[in-house]
DNA sequence: CTTTAATCGAGACGGTACGTCGTGTCTTAGA
DNA sequence: TCTAAGACACGACGTACCGTCTCGATTAAAG
């Protein structure tokens, strides 16, 4: 089976080629965490892994497919088990948010998609998708509570989620202000104020 | 006179630095705009402006000063003149907002600051200041409103600024979803509905 | 196999780092030749080659490796056929090496060598033993006719070599006149005077 | 009175352009002397002498000039008194010669001509005429010798020169061994045994 | 003792070359 | 068949000098 193949076919997998993608892109997670995208390259990674620069080159040939990789292959599971009091999920949901937001390597993920997706549309896709894919608890949330009544029905759903996740994307991103459990609270009460 | 004396006292400058600023700047400026922040070399922007390689190099050692200089060289006024009315003024400062984060060099500034402040606290620092340099009105904005008494006296002002903008953000740079009049009403109503 | 390893094993060679020295080396012979030694370098090796600069400097990081080599490559032939006449012999050797200080690179190389060993003892060195190994011939001739008795056994050899390769380097190298079969035959004749 | 000027007409000077002048080219044959002529330029002699470089500039627009003013500048002086005795003489005046082949800066001057003599006209020109002055005070000797009697009327005086001067050349540039006395006194006896 | 003129110092500037680094392609050998 | 190793062409980087230039400041010499 040629690398070719078993890139589409990944049920079949030659265990050298998996263990070079292992190997590859948590090396460059790594990099992409603790120097930005523009540390990972073929001749870093190689470096750091011991994997030759001309193997990497052939399973990923634009730097691009890697980084992208790199960022698809580390998912987080964004769902939140609904307690049924809408006031409590939002929180645990912008508490799980902001714990992901203060570790690991999802901001070095964000800024990454925001800056390249200003000039690629490729990003600017897989941006969308990750935002898409994050807010579907929330989404759930927010439906199950106006099925509940405690929500108007014709509650503008985006902009109920811009509303909720703006402040702590912008306090994180732009204002660089630590994201406190009072602010988050005082985002909740200020979006479910609304609504009385 | 050196280099460094005619920076600190523009009274005193060579006509030739001057030029040289100028041109190199607005160069920067507009490849930062339609390349991004990885395109601001010395090299590009001399095959731009003519001017040579080496003159960029003796005017900015370090491409980071060069890229910090043309951000600080394009200050947008943000002033808006209040006229009293809360929700008007709310709502005049982010049309004007989204404005300039719909054309302009602005949102690739906004871009490459997030980006870059996330490895260098000197991006980091300037992200800041120009942060609250650009909330400045909004927060006079508030201050009038809480001195009529439309606004409660304990208002935490910085998470009503992350409120307000927070959203526009959120939705310019992690959903990209188009920014319309009525969201803008939207938010700017949600907003003030919780002080009712 | 790596460069290294390969430039001490010369029996296992990778054929492309065979052709980029032999060319290289050929362009650098003639840079020297015809304008100096300071003429030979990468850049202008890599335009009259087509080798990339690169690759240059990565067989001879060093420059002054790069000429050195160049020399040494270019290393002729000074052995005479002795007839076993001492004045046919010297006068054989002194029309050899008139003919190679005539034409060729080898004048090039000579005050190359002698600039550079003023200087580098490196080139101190190279310059020495070429010396030494250009003289061989002539040694083996004088103590030949020192064993048939033509000429002292006490004779002090480099002296001697002095006293006659010592003119023919004055007049090419200090006042240019032009090297004359007769200067030869007086240098020759002049020499085995003091011997009657 | 301009700096052509004054180039052209010595005599009357503007102290100025003298002083510039004498520490440019002290410092120019300090260089040469101690790096070789590639040292030789207007940025490392303003560095040693405090002139700036457009005043070096200014004196000596090409290099070549500059180098050349200073190797004439420094023209010791050969003249020897003679005694009478040949043999006296011949070793007095290589003993003098030893003495500046072996101390001072003239051996870098040598090297320094002869090197850009293979390629300059101009240099090979001077390198010429030194040579020549150089040898007058032996013409000297070896004429009054000739007037004498005690050397044939029909000499080759220029090889004659070659004879004597060639060998003490050699030794120092080529084969690089000490110039020892007894050395310069089988040099002078050899060249005497041939017309005994 | 001015005034005029030339030199000088300082350094910006456009260039050219340098030596280094990284990229992506390739060839060769080995597992 | 994939990997390891690395040669290679290419292009950009940041640096160092070069030679030209402009522009005051200083000094010398003439009125």
């Amino acid at each position: 089976m040629t690398l070719e193949e078993s890139i589409k076919n990944p049920a079949s997998e030659d265990p050298r080629i998996a263990h070079t993608r292992k190997v590859v892109l948590a090396a460059a997670i790594d990099l992409l965490k603790s120097e930005g995208h523009e540390a990972v390259t073929p001749l870093r990674i190689a470096e750091r892994t011991g994997i030759a620069r001309t193997t990497i080159y052939r399973h990923w040939p634009e730097r691009r497919d890697l980084i992208a990789d790199a960022i698809e292959e580390h998912k987080p599971d964004w769902g939140i088990e609904s307690c049924g009091d809408l006031s409590a999920d939002l929180t645990m949901y912008l508490g799980k948010m902001v714990a992901r937001l203060t570790s690991g390597p999802l901001p070095q993920f964000f800024v990454t998609l925001i800056e390249r997706a200003e000039h690629d549309e490729e990003f600017a896709d897989m941006h969308c998708r990750m935002a898409e894919h994050r807010s579907q608890p929330i989404v759930a949330v927010l439906e199950a509570a106006i099925a509940r009544g405690e929500l108007p029905k014709d509650l503008d759903v985006p902009a109920a989620i811009a509303a909720i996740n703006g402040p702590v994307f912008y306090r994180r991103l732009i204002t660089r202000e630590p994201l406190t459990d009072s602010f988050i609270a005082t985002i909740v009460d200020g979006f479910l104020a609304r609504f009385n």
